[in-house]
Order: C-alpha cells, then structure tokens, then sequence
DNA sequence: CGTGGTGTTGAAGGAAATCAAGCCCGGTGG
DNA sequence: CCACCGGGCTTGATTTCCTTCAACACCACG
C-alpha cells in the first residue's frame, strides 16, 4: 500500500504494524479528472489516500484568483490532521482520473493510540507536507520565476521517485501551464516564456503530454534544490 | 497554560486533560532576542511552548536570502510535529526576549495515547499550523504587496485576540521593516512604500515601537481578510 | 560625538503583468 | 470532407509594479 510504503521510507515498520494500517483503509475508489476530494468551504467528507494519479491542492479568492498550493500523487494523505475542522479552507481536486481509498479515522487514531510507534509515523508525514508547504512558501517569496519553476518540476521528480513511480512517466507532470502559473503565482504568459528558456538551456523539454527533465542536474543546481527538505533518510 | 487555553478553544477540555497537558510543560526558561529555539541544519533539541514575547520562523538560503514563514506568540508549539525530522529545514529565533517551556515529547505522546481526545486536539492545532502556512503561500503568490500586509497584519491581530493578549499592546507588532519585508517577499524600500501608503489612508499608523491599527474593518477588507482560515470556532 | 541600525524618499532600471494576435490541434457538426 | 470552434500554447509590444541604487534623517549607544 503507498501510504505504508511512504511511512516504512522514514521508520521500517513491523509486518503487523504495515497489516494495522492497511487496515485503516478501506475498498479502492476511482473518481474521474475534475472531480473533488475536498471541497473548498464545505465539511470535510473524511480523509483519504491517493493511490495513483494526480490530484492539486488549490485554493480560490474571492475575486476568482486561485492559488495552487501542491500537487498530490500516489502515497500522499488528504485531510489527515485537518478532518477536524469544520469545514475546508481549501479543496483538493482530481487533475487525472485517479484511484484512491478513504481512511477510517476512528480506527487509525485508535491504532495510534495502541502504538505509539505508528503515531511518530503519521506525525511524520504530517511534518513532510508542512515541509513542502514551507518550500513553497520560500520559492514564492525569494525565488526568481526560473529558479522557481526549476525547483518544482525537480521536487516532482524526487517525489515521484520517492513514491516509487519510475520509468518513462517519471518525469512527464501532467500539468498544463495555466495550473503552473498559479502554482508560481505568475502569469500564464511568463509562465511561457521561463519554460521556453529551460527548455533552449536543454534542462527539460516539453511535449504534448507535458515536462520532461532533461539534465537533472543542472536543473537542480538552477533551482537550488537539493531535496534535504524531503528528508529522505530517517532519522534513525 | 497558553498551549492548554489554546487547545480549549477548539475543544473543551475537562479539568483532568487540562491537568494532562500541563504535566507534559517543563519549567519556564527565559531567553533573549536572538536566541535560537531551532537552528537550520542541526538537529531539533526537543518541542517547545512559547509562553511569551515573539519569535519567528525563518530559513535561509545559501545565498543569504531569508524568508520568514510566520511569527510565533504565546501558545505556539515549535517542533512539535518535526522532531522526529533528523535536522531541522528552518529555524525559530526569539525576535524579543521570550518566555518558553520545553515540552516532555515521550509523556505527551504516552498521553495522546491514553486519551484519543488529546490527540485529536493536538493534531487539530498541528492542522492550524498548516493553515496558516497555506494563507502566507496564498498571499505571496496571489495578492499585491498592498494586500498581502494588510492581510499579514491582520492575521496577527486576530492571533494575539485569540491567544488572549488583550489591551494597548494587541495591536503593535516588534517587527521592524526589514523582517517584514522578507515575510511579504518584496524589498525593504517597498515595504516602506507600502506601510507608508497604509498610514496615508489611515489604516494603520506607525510608531517606534511598530505597527497600530487604526481601522480594522477597512484593512480586513483591503487584505481580503476573513479569519475562518484560522478555525475560530471549533467544529462542534 | 562618531557609528551603525532603521526608516524615508527620489530616480533609474528590470522583472513580470497585461494587452493583443496568431498558431496548432482535436472535436463537432454542417 | 471540410468549416468552424475552443482550449492550450507561443510570441511581440506596452505598461505596471517592484527592485536597485543612492542619499539623508533619526536615534540609541558606546
């Protein structure tokens, strides 16, 4: 299961410990490109596991900007810690046809409250994305439009690795450029014009499909990534 | 205790939880301004409670660009999610001298494991982190200078309200414009620009010791600001 | 009474937004 | 079959916001 994998990335679990999770989640679902996994200003419906596709968590102002916080793939947990609200301040969004499971809660928060253990892995993995958050944050706020675009599309791929997503689609992001643009809070035109010049530097290319990197790591050292934020070792 | 009146607000808390809580907080410690609760790049010393004064959260890039993710006050937990992290991503500085207690990690989780309630509380303020993380990304990435600190300004108001810092000092900030400016994203003389403007149309005004508010109303409405990010009610 | 940190303001330059037009391509319908 | 249409991509020209550079005022502090 993604999720168990993720965690056992951070802390090897027990066999027993990766049965209680699996546990928690219940049958596969499938819902098609466009629809909601969380609605922006309604209850939270539960929380769930992607377990392939792609999902975007966005949130929109008032007056129609809308701002893209993260991008959601296989392994990754919606609403985990927020179910607790009362309603969402943000919607996530299915941006392929994608499968996933809902979380029974309740039974989670009592496997964590029997093991310790699977309460620092959750903890865990509610830290990661509160880390991706910050990265967001720090590219919105200091970086140029290229470093940061450069930096995304390589917290992508490390993603996608990481999540054990290889091969050919590695490192194609099925995300057009109006999505990136308010990813990067610029405009769609600029958003444009940085791809062309990755693209006539040879860091990535783009086809129909969408991005594909081209030389790691120059794309890398351009967007000043080097992937300690996704903490990839754990600690012990 | 901050952290307990904090959790309270969303979920009462029997006298007995609240006893819980207090248990996990070590004696107060004191340190002066521009002392470090968490250092980039070395490994977190433990969670914490600020219990007065004001520090940020900040991290650096190589080049010497800073971004400041948040400001912390009294009832803030630092590290609490992150420290199974083996070395932390940013850093939290104290801004002004700041009251603060470490938080016994092993005792907390024990608790949260005999008592669902408590965990449920823990993570819901853990979720109001990211939440307010997911406004800065949005005012970076969506919202002019202008709005974006009449927006930042704000959240600060409704944080200290909540946090119970009431009377004159509830609207003065001790940040000066250059922090400010590495929050916003936009240069120190922008900044100035900016808050100048603010004062201009008798939003705010300025005085050696920060920032007052003059009309909240107005500012909440030029920062599109509505404060349901920051969960005021609880969910039941 | 210098000295350094902070705030303020003007002027010039640059990064990104906006406006505008045209392209490619897949879908749809006459 | 082809005309038409719409969505996404691309590019040029102009404008706007913000940065950078520079100078100076203020004030706490040694």
């Amino acid at each position: 299961m993604p999720l168990v994998d993720k965690l056992d990335r951070f802390m090897p679990l027990t066999n027993a410990e990766r049965d209680a999770i699996s546990s928690c989640i219940e049958p596969e679902r499938e819902m098609q490109a466009g629809g909601y996994l969380v609605r922006q200003g309604e209850p939270y419906d539960g929380s769930y596991v992607m377990l392939d596709g792609w999902s975007v968590r966005q949130k929109y102002l008032r007056d129609g900007r809308r701002q893209v916080m993260n991008f959601l793939i296989r392994g990754d947990a919606v609403g985990f810690a927020a179910t607790f609200f009362k309603e969402a301040d943000h919607s996530v969004m299915a941006l392929t046809d994608i499968v996933y499971a809902r979380m029974n809660h309740e039974r989670l928060m009592r496997l964590i409250a029997d093991n310790p253990r699977l309460g620092t892995a959750m903890f865990w993995s509610v830290a990661l994305e509160e880390a991706m958050l910050r990265e967001r944050i720090v590219g919105l706020g200091q970086r140029s439009a290229r470093e940061h675009m450069a930096h995304l599309i390589m917290e992508m791929v490390a993603r996608q690795r990481h999540a054990g997503i290889e091969g050919a689609a590695v490192h194609l992001l099925p995300i057009n450029q109006i999505l990136l643009s308010d990813a990067l809070g610029i405009s769609p035109v600029h958003t444009n014009r940085t791809i062309r010049r990755l693209v006539l530097d040879r860091l990535i290319s783009t086809s129909p499909r969408g991005i594909e990197v081209l030389d790691e790591e120059r794309l890398a050292e351009t967007g000043d990534f080097d992937g300690q934020f996704l903490h990839e070792a754990g600690e012990d």
